[in-house]
DNA sequence: AAGTCTTTGTGAATTTTTTTAAAATAGGGG
DNA sequence: CCCCTATTTTAAAAAAATTCACAAAGACTT
């Protein structure tokens, strides 16, 4: 809670630029204009420096912007200089995936503990993530202190295991299945729904002219 | 090209309306108001209403929607009334989740072919659906008349393979790289990046309150 | 050290999206 | 058949997001 509330569509964007700086930052480069970050990522430069200015005056007229003091800012702003431990709960077969998604590759997040209830899976370890029986859930999501999970349970029992997270000191939902959840306030849930990803780009496809490019799901 | 154009924000939730609908048909519902709507997927029932009314006048007042009008008619204009072959390009971590993945299960959509280049996978069937090498492609894709791939390829190819996509009849990519790929125009992208995802939900949790409950992402 | 060039930061305009609010109308009950 | 209620439709207002366009300021050149 603080730079006195960023608009949603620049939070949205803001892990795009930092994926960006880092990727300028390991190519040596060491000033980048809006421009060429425009070029990179598809924004609009005008929309750049706006997102950027709501967090101060970061570059320098006449320069651009310096990348390691960007990436540093930026950093601190989305919590990546620290690691995150976030769980996974339902190892089947998108859970699978992802335990063995390497997050921690591009970001200071790792999937620390997946919970399912597959005889066959539980007391594994899949992608260096130990996978607890369900039972163990609530419990060990207060241990570990957990505060965002992943859901990828079957859509039947995705409410009731979301009701179950609701006990502990979970914060945020990354909701994998089509089920669009009730949680109570203090829970944040993003979904992710294939399908509807999948159905959008048709749509957009068969009924939008080319040139109206510009646009960014998920 | 039809309907005058509705706004993208509009077309981003057809596939929410088009879901839940089908759920509510299943459930032997016949009609539901906007309210019911707003209750089940969390969207102002205001936005619902005026969402509905730029492809006309489809409820009635004092009454609702008639759940089967509605959902042939979203059918239609998702084009779920008939079969979408897509490709899969990349059978590696996540691609083989997504070819066991049953699209088709709640949509008219599946994965008719997928390519890869590993010598274990290359010739096999996952999920049912055969695996090329990728040197194959350009020619399935034009056989098939895939129209929509999921990239789910390795960072460091995934431009290249755009290059040679860009070469076929393919108009709509669903990127699972973290590359901001470039394209003919011709070719619309999606962008899916989990670990923007999880980024920008831990964001939301540190910095907005809760109560501005209203998101959706991916 | 002056002059030119570059690029930011930002008011203002524009566009897009959401929300308000109220008129209109169909349905159902008596 | 008329009235009441529920709920849509839609015009208008508000809010949010994007884009324009340019003054300001710093960087680079000579």
């Amino acid at each position: 809670m603080a730079e006195t509330k960023i608009p949603r569509a620049t939070a949205k964007r803001l892990p795009i630029y930092y994926r960006y700086l880092n990727i300028l930052h390991d190519g040596g480069k060491n000033r980048v204009s809006s421009n060429e970050l425009s070029d990179a990522i598809q924004v609009d430069s005008a929309t750049i420096r706006r997102d950027f200015s709501y967090f101060g005056a970061l570059g320098k007229r006449g320069y651009g912007y310096d990348v390691q003091s960007l990436l540093d800012f930026f950093k601190k702003i989305l919590n990546q200089d620290q690691l995150t431990n976030v769980a996974l709960i339902g190892a089947g077969n998108l859970g699978h995936a992802l335990l063995n998604f390497n997050f921690h590759m591009d970001s200071n997040i790792r999937i620390s503990a997946a919970f399912d209830t597959n005889a066959d899976n539980v007391n594994t370890v899949q992608g260096g993530v130990p996978i607890y029986p369900m039972d163990q859930m609530v419990q060990q999501l207060n241990e570990q202190q957990i505060e965002v999970v992943i859901l990828t349970t079957p859509a039947k029992v995705a409410q009731k295991v979301t009701d179950e997270v609701a006990e502990t000191g979970v914060k945020g939902i990354l909701n994998f299945t089509p089920i669009r959840l009730s949680t109570p306030k203090k829970i944040r849930v993003h979904n992710v729904d294939l399908t509807n990803e999948l159905q959008t780009l048709t749509y957009f496809i068969d009924h939008y002219d080319q040139k109206d490019e510009k646009d960014d799901f998920f």
